[in-house]
DNA sequence: ACAAGTGGGTAGTGTATACTACACACACAA
DNA sequence: TTGTGTGTGTAGTATACACTACCCACTTGT
């Protein structure tokens, strides 16, 4: 046993119900097949989606995949970061981490905004 | 043995670069007496400043603070990411993902000009 | 000569991570 | 009633992480 058989967060939920809902008119996607598919035991998959386990990045990646899910929001339900955004920011870490805390309190809408004028090149 | 022996960044060199300037007329900067203050063995401080050793977000933190040398930094060369960065991160994941992705090839001063006007709150 | 301090070598340890292997009980269809 | 599919329970495992404990060789001051 891994993680003390608590629930680790919502994680599972959310795959399960992505999974269930892929289910309708699609036999592909019960816990077997999807298992078979990632290249994992059926059984893992189930404490997975009953939140009994803690599944690695790039497992987390190919569920995502198989589910057409998000893969940054299912790393973060998963409490990970993608491995890619942890790298930009190491390699400037005072910068991002000035930023990053400052944007902590800001509302969606002002970090979208922000998004779009990175986007726009209005720097 | 853990990381195999071989080096895992530069981390270790900043470390000891760090320390033994301070130690040029302050003694208490001795491998010794630094790893007794971290309440860790000298031979791992060594194995630290020599990059054999991965230490942990803590002991990070704790290098940091003794060092008085900054702590994001630290981890940044120590591979990780501050717990509370990446907290705000997990929260709203695909907006983070986007703003720090889009953020990548920015210069430094172009950042620094998006940080200020947060600051300034000119949203 | 000796003590005290310097950094370093080697081996071992407890705990967590990320899984696998196999078996079980139930439901439904042929 | 056989067999095929569903999800699940239990146990075990290989590897990595983050250290500790103890010993060693060398230098420096008295």
């Amino acid at each position: 046993m891994v993680v003390g058989d608590e629930m680790v967060n919502d994680l599972g939920g959310y795959i399960r119900r992505a999974r269930e809902e892929l289910k309708e008119g699609d036999a592909r996607f019960s816990v077997r097949q999807v298992a078979g598919r990632l290249g994992v035991q059926p059984s893992y998959l189930s404490r997975v989606e009953r939140g009994l386990e803690a599944p690695s990045e790039s497992m987390l990646r190919r569920i995502a995949e198989d589910l057409s899910e998000d893969v940054d929001l299912l790393l973060a339900l998963g409490g990970k970061i993608s491995s890619d955004l942890a790298e930009i920011i190491r390699k400037r870490p005072q910068l991002f981490a000035q930023l990053i805390r400052d944007l902590k309190d800001m509302p969606d809408h002002g970090v979208l905004r922000l998004v779009r004028e990175v986007r726009d090149g209005v720097w």
